[in-house]
DNA sequence: ACATGTACTTGGTATAGACCAAGTCGCTTC
DNA sequence: GAAGCGACTTGGTCTATACCAAGTACATGT
């Protein structure tokens, strides 16, 4: 679809991107609210918003309900191949790390997971669900599965920090083999209210199953990214 | 924010959902117009819109301009590990693929590639874009980078089909690692143009550096997709 | 058969106004 | 200082309307 210089919105955006870059308005900060920039531009709040939309999806921006729009952070650098969990490479890049935990109960397994980690229905699972943020801002909510029968008592173990290390040192459970699946997707109902982020906001879906060296399930894991807050890069030798 | 069963958006989004998974529209077929959804929800149409926004952000559904709202095709598998190609991996799913030659030029190495490439200023390069199709529907727009000196006259060779091949077969020239960086983006300006989308649909920009076996990038590629056309899936042996 | 023109439909853009609920922030009270 | 309250701001939702340009379908002319 054509984007000549018509589309009052499109010069909108770009009005609203050149202050950013020439840093009237730095990344963490909050931009005039609509009805100012409507103001600015003798233009409908309707059409400041199709533009504030524009740069959302560009990952320039992003929205805080109710309170205003920001300027997105740089993203971090995701590698699937590395194992070593969210709170160091985030750390590493310069960021800060949290994690809460939203609930870690005991489920049993149902059809799907019994597929997934080749156990009966009926045994016992533990179910993790955390959301994690950078620099104070909430990125990512997951959703662990982990065979209780290989790592009994794990969830007093949890605290916050990376599962996988404590699979590794408390129980002896190392990760050999790592399949990761990914897809944007839209942040929708549970996702979307978890973030604080409005329902059909896009996203990166980041699913993993954990191998052991004998090709057992270890771990499987379901990840909603914004997507604006990582690239994915992944460094392989060719098959 | 809440998604209580206020919002009438959400509410004609469930009911067109609905009605897509009943069988009513098929992959690939036309929705009613957006003013026979609004007369039939008893809404504004922009609301009706909003809901069609919510469905195009989960990919349910896509838009062809002054056209209609067109139901998805189910994603095509992608694996960055395997380097069999477009053309072959579509096809082994079962669909359609195409693949059109926007340009095929050739150019000098800028700071850029050459910092890329490990190759002087001013080296040639062949620079060839390409729009690819599935199933009639254009899903991603490609942008290629290959040292001339590696393949002199590949330009003439290209035929829409597997660069990679033709690079193996006529030139000896293999790839041995490969280097993908993935990150949800917004198709903007040319992509957006180039897929017949609207500027700002979310997408995924994919990376792609192929190295032979000493080492040397052998080409370089920047890769647009519409966000509903694909699933990435990678597996990998942890480091 | 194959262009060509034309009437009509469709989504795309834009305006203006309205109301709401969830945030924000300052003031008061304990 | 902390807690609570209330006025105000902000984005979120919704209506109604208008016009445009690109697409579609069909009749027409060659």
């Amino acid at each position: 679809m054509q984007q000549l210089d018509s589309h009052q919105y499109l010069g909108v955006r770009d009005d609203i991107a050149a202050r950013i870059a020439a840093g009237e308005f730095k990344p963490g900060e909050r931009l005039p609210s609509e009805r100012q920039l409507q103001a600015g531009g003798g233009v409908a709040r309707g059409t400041v918003r199709e533009a504030l939309f524009q740069l959302e999806a560009e990952g320039v921006i992003y929205r805080k309900d109710r309170s205003g729009w920001y300027v997105s952070p740089p993203p971090v650098v995701y590698d699937p191949t590395r194992w070593e969990g969210f709170m160091s490479y985030v750390e590493a890049q310069g960021r800060r790390p949290e994690t809460e935990t939203l609930s870690k109960v005991e489920i049993v397994c149902d059809g799907m997971l019994a597929q997934i980690f080749s156990r009966p229905i009926g045994a016992p699972m533990y179910w993790i669900r955390r959301r994690r943020l950078i620099d104070g801002r909430a990125v990512l909510i997951e959703s662990i599965i982990v065979d209780a029968a290989r790592a009994p008592g794990l969830i007093e173990h949890d605290r916050n920090g990376s599962l996988t290390s404590v699979l590794k040192t408390v129980y002896g459970v190392g990760v050999a083999r790592n399949k990761v699946d990914m897809r944007p997707c839209a942040l929708t109902r549970d996702e979307a209210e978890a973030l604080r982020v409005k329902s059909g906001l896009p996203g990166l879906s980041l699913v993993r199953t954990c191998y052991d060296a004998q090709g057992h399930v270890v771990e499987f894991d379901r990840e909603y990214w914004r997507h604006d807050a990582l690239t994915v890069s992944v460094d392989i030798r060719v098959r």
